[in-house]
DNA sequence: GTCTATAAAAGGATAGAC
DNA sequence: GTCTATCCTTTTATAGAC
């Protein structure tokens, strides 16, 4: 909104600050006070700004719902082969969802969607679904110039994305640092996309 | 512990409230007053019975964090067909995953994994972890069997998990009811069981 | 707009009677 | 063991000066 120029303002500051300290905390444990010292403000600023602390919550979650998508690889519009194609999207999937920041991101989306319903959903449809959603539009097109045989692209999606994040990611989440059987990120990806062709070959 | 015999003690009120109560709130949000009149007893009997509120949180977590595997069909014993027995190992999955109990009780744990970084670990490791390990078991005997090809019986098993489970898990713990593209869950695990079999085919 | 100071409320924990 | 009443801290939100 407000196309304020360059200096860092106040409200950028109070952005950062309570980014950090939201995604620190959680929803509860981050005070106005606590945010209002880490943005070097007094916390009547905070309220002239944003009005609360609900809303100031959903301004910091909606902020950068979008950039997490956009760097998600466009590699499937390139004409490589579908492998190389599939592997990218997968790579950079994980490295996107294991990223600490993500991690704590999604904390603290879920354990807030009880009070800001609204929320977890346009975080879900701003993230999760457009991903899948592009993905299977690339699936789409490669089953119909016969490369690969997908006759549910949106079903085959969703797989193929939990297939690649679904146990990896939900160990992260939970915080388990030191698994008893680690697992090799390149060979998870390499085995996952093989089975996946594997099982949509054309033909 | 207590084998404390049959009448429904203020113990047991307690935990069943504080485990109602804790589950729909959050840990922040439930408040020891709100446990009390929910459960039927004063403040001061909690504290007696419970020492504080992180300790009788940990108390209804850990209480039934055994019995959510328990459930999960050790049918994998049974001679039957491969197809067969991941399609119920699945079905059974899912069935247990999309619950309400199940989703609010991840959904505390992870929110508070920070708080409560044990009681993340030891959550996954009751939980998650030895699901994975039961299935691994049971493609690596099929695998000798030479019914299927799984030279990774782990990794094979968290991939298994991960494309029934993932991204509809993802999806109902972020509290989205309304999905644009619906899935139909039976025809999910039949595709996915079909997949597994074939990229998985000996030979 | 921004700060300091304060009000008003809620929650965790405890004291003491029975 | 259990209850009632109370203390103390923290937190959101606002009032008023500059």
């Amino acid at each position: 909104m407000e196309a304020t120029g360059s200096p860092p303002s106040k409200r950028e500051a109070i952005l950062a600050a309570a980014t950090r300290v939201f995604l620190e905390l959680g929803y509860g444990a981050a005070s106005m006070d606590t945010i209002a010292r880490a943005a070097g403000v007094s916390k009547q600023t905070i309220y002239s700004h944003f009005g609360g602390k609900p809303a100031l919550f959903e301004a910091i979650i909606l902020e950068r719902c979008d950039r997490l998508l956009e760097s998600l690889p466009a590699v499937a519009d390139a004409g490589s082969d579908a492998e190389v194609a599939l592997r990218a999207i997968a790579t950079r999937l994980l490295e996107l969802m294991l990223t600490p920041e993500f991690v704590a991101r999604f904390r603290v989306v879920m354990a807030e969607s009880s009070r800001f319903p609204e929320l977890a959903e346009v975080y879900y449809r701003s993230g999760p679904e457009r991903a899948t959603a592009r993905l299977a539009d690339y699936l789409a097109r490669l089953h119909r110039r016969g490369l690969l045989d997908v006759t549910d692209p949106h079903l085959a999606a969703l797989q193929f994305f939990g297939m690649i994040s679904g146990s990896l990611f939900l160990r992260h989440v939970l915080g388990v640092v030191a698994p008893p059987q680690s697992v090799d990120l390149e060979r998870h990806v390499q085995t996952a996309v093989r089975d996946f062709l594997v099982a949509h070959r054309p033909g």
